[in-house]
DNA sequence: CGAGTAGTTGACATCTCTCAATGCCGGTGG
DNA sequence: CCACCGGCATTGAGAGATGTCAACTACTCG
């Protein structure tokens, strides 16, 4: 399903360096010793095959509340777990505004849009500070060497994001704000009670208008969906405080389409 | 970047036998013959790599107007590249109505979208007689055997697929009738070019509604807008015959937000 | 304390959807 | 051959959702 994206567009990107090479921290990981193993990359790996990745040894690296971890345009040599933290990733509309194409929290994985081109075609910015393994993945495809399971994982890690990014489309294309607000509040839930953290009450780290950008809709709409969801005794707001009072009830809204 | 889809969605799928077994057309098709090579899988390719892909010669199936190639949550064991005609894919939404998700046209691959879960998750219907290669995704990533180029290949596919995707999500989020169906007018436009066909001339396969679902609108809004574009001369459009008459206006259109 | 950022809320404009009528075309059957 | 039908597209009128612009509040940071 290749060659479908936006004609024309070309965006007519002034040439610059790569960001700043990553102040490599000293700091190493192993993976099989990391508390989100079953969630990141080495999910449902084990026997040589974890080994292997241990050997690897990921470099971490701190990025800064405010801080790009990749621009649009840079050159694509890293995959990156998240540990801790929270970031989104961006493209730029011509007219300079952004496009939030994601959020990504501890245990995701962050730049796979950079294999094709070889050059990262989104930015990622980091919302609070982060911590981020960089998966090297040169290293990752080569050192796969005979079976190899690691690519098998790569594979099913880029359909996966093919998937989420099909759903979103879903969403933005036949949802209405009430829809796509609950779908977002839905989705963050049940990724944070993956994580063991509460799915009834958390905290976002984007903005009003981040979320908007993500959605599809203006900030003054999301403001106005979460007061809605407040009086419909679904959620309470404080800013950027949830707590979710009745999931079915949100649930519901999310499915007002199912009769 | 994984894990944003959609929460709770929990398609209630009725379990169901997949689809019947492709009848199998005896013909067979070698890739470094194929007028598509450039544009399909062998794409790139040379020497060694493409005899291996030579000697997989993949069964060549039909799939008349109307017909499915694989429904959701059929069992996924193809790629499939398209060599003649035009399929569609779409989600089916909780309500029961569809949301298209793609167009493909000849030396396009279809059904990345299975690698994650090993079933389908969208359904692929054909908009005319068509013509494919079933290409066995076990047998492609098995075979690669030492240097992988195939997966390389295969990954790098996965995240042009990605890429896509990411720029229609923009365009949903981010896009009003004008800007959508220009984007759409020009993106054909440029992949029948990238085939030899007129880029300023050429038959649409999909419907009103189609095209809507795709873009997100309603049928109406689309043939409406078609008129408009006709009126300001951008477009001569007669039922599915589209003639663009101003390629720069029509980027322009689609560029309005540049500065 | 003042400035800046983020969020909320209101009033109004506008775009797109919804519903409905009509036209066009191709196929089918009398 | 013609009438009728169904599917697709076009067009109009009105409704409704969301965007735009603006005011105001609460907080945070110098």
């Amino acid at each position: 399903m290749p060659a479908v994206s936006l004609p024309a567009v070309a965006p007519v990107r002034v040439l610059r360096e790569d960001a700043p090479p990553p102040p490599a921290t000293a700091s190493k990981t192993q993976c099989s010793s990391c508390h989100l193993r079953d969630l990141c990359l080495p999910c449902g790996m084990a026997g040589a095959d974890l080994d292997r990745l241990d050997s690897m040894r990921f470099a971490r690296r701190k990025v800064k509340a405010g801080e790009t971890l990749y621009r649009e345009g840079d050159r694509f040599q890293f995959i990156h777990a998240v540990r801790s933290g929270t970031l989104k990733s961006s493209l730029m509309l011509a007219d300079g505004r952004e496009q939030v194409s994601g959020f990504h929290i501890a245990g995701e994985l962050v730049g796979l849009d950079g294999v094709a081109q070889g050059r990262h075609a989104s930015a990622t910015t980091a919302l609070e500070d982060t911590e981020v393994c960089a998966i090297p993945y040169a290293h990752l495809t080569s050192l796969s060497g005979g079976a190899s399971v690691m690519q098998h994982v790569i594979s099913r890690l880029m359909s996966r994001e093919i998937l989420r990014e099909g759903k979103l489309m879903m969403l933005l294309g036949s949802m209405n704000a009430e829809e796509r607000l609950a779908a977002f509040v839905l989705n963050l839930s049940q990724r944070f009670g993956a994580r063991g953290y509460s799915d009834r009450e958390f905290h976002l780290r984007m903005s009003r208008a981040e979320i908007g950008s993500y959605l599809g809709m203006t900030l003054e709409t999301v403001s106005r969906t979460f007061t809605a969801f407040q009086q419909q005794r679904l959620l309470e707001v404080d800013k950027r405080h949830i707590r979710i009072t009745d999931l079915e009830g949100l649930k519901d809204r999310f499915e007002v389409r199912v009769h």
